[in-house]
DNA sequence: GACCGACTTGAAGATTTCTGCAACTCCGAA
DNA sequence: TTCGGAGTTGCAGAAATCTTCAAGTCGGTC
């Protein structure tokens, strides 16, 4: 196996290591969202998220789309979820009781 | 659900963000393996690895024990092997004949 | 067509991560 | 007890990433 493909896979996990990304695929596993409700719901400046959804958008993990006024995102590839699930069960397995961490996790529902 | 918990998240993925990294947990994935031995795949010089390693360590991704005179190296939860196999299905939907990255993803078996 | 809300883009400074070199520890063999 | 192989650690310069601010685009509405 070459290299490049090495380095395909460590930029997409790269893409998904920063809070406000992750946020951000979490809210659209429920399906598509305008810019405007992801403002909403995370803590962050809008020219920031935009940044970060310029991100996504470059990796190819979101597609975005205009529905008049606003600007809609959406998961590219529900596989996506699959990810976050796996990510999911790694941090449980690693925390194992390391922190309080671990509580809050599995009071998400595995889907 | 709070903050920190998707600090927690966006770190794991970044820890995995790195081609050497992700070298070294796809050879984990076949069982434990001594330094020497990924040292002899990976071509990186030895004090890289050996903070990549580190890197993954502190993540608690993967465990190290010695053995004699050589250290090995081990995945602290075969989950690993889940997120790695995500990763490699996101790829393949993302890349879509983007280039010919793509096949060589594919000849690679699904575990 | 002027204005406002909804976003995006460009750029710069601050911060984090990477890489490679030198020095150091640990173990086993001679 | 000395030597060499196997790894790790400390660090500094280089490179990549983040954050924020200012400016700009695109649609609707009055």
């Amino acid at each position: 196996m070459s290299v490049p493909l090495y380095q395909a896979k460590a930029e997409m996990f790269r893409t998904l290591g920063h809070p406000v990304r992750i946020r951000v695929l979490e809210l659209l596993q429920n399906g598509p969202r305008p810019v405007r409700d992801l403002l909403a719901e995370i803590d962050v400046e809008a020219s920031n998220l935009s940044q970060q959804l310029a991100v996504l958008r470059r990796a190819g993990i979101v597609t975005s789309f205009r529905d008049g006024a606003l600007v809609m995102y959406a998961l590219s590839t529900p596989d996506v979820a699959d990810l976050l699930a796996a990510g999911r069960r790694i941090l449980g397995a690693v925390l194992t009781d390391r922190d309080g961490l671990l509580v809050e996790l599995r009071s998400q529902t595995p889907r």
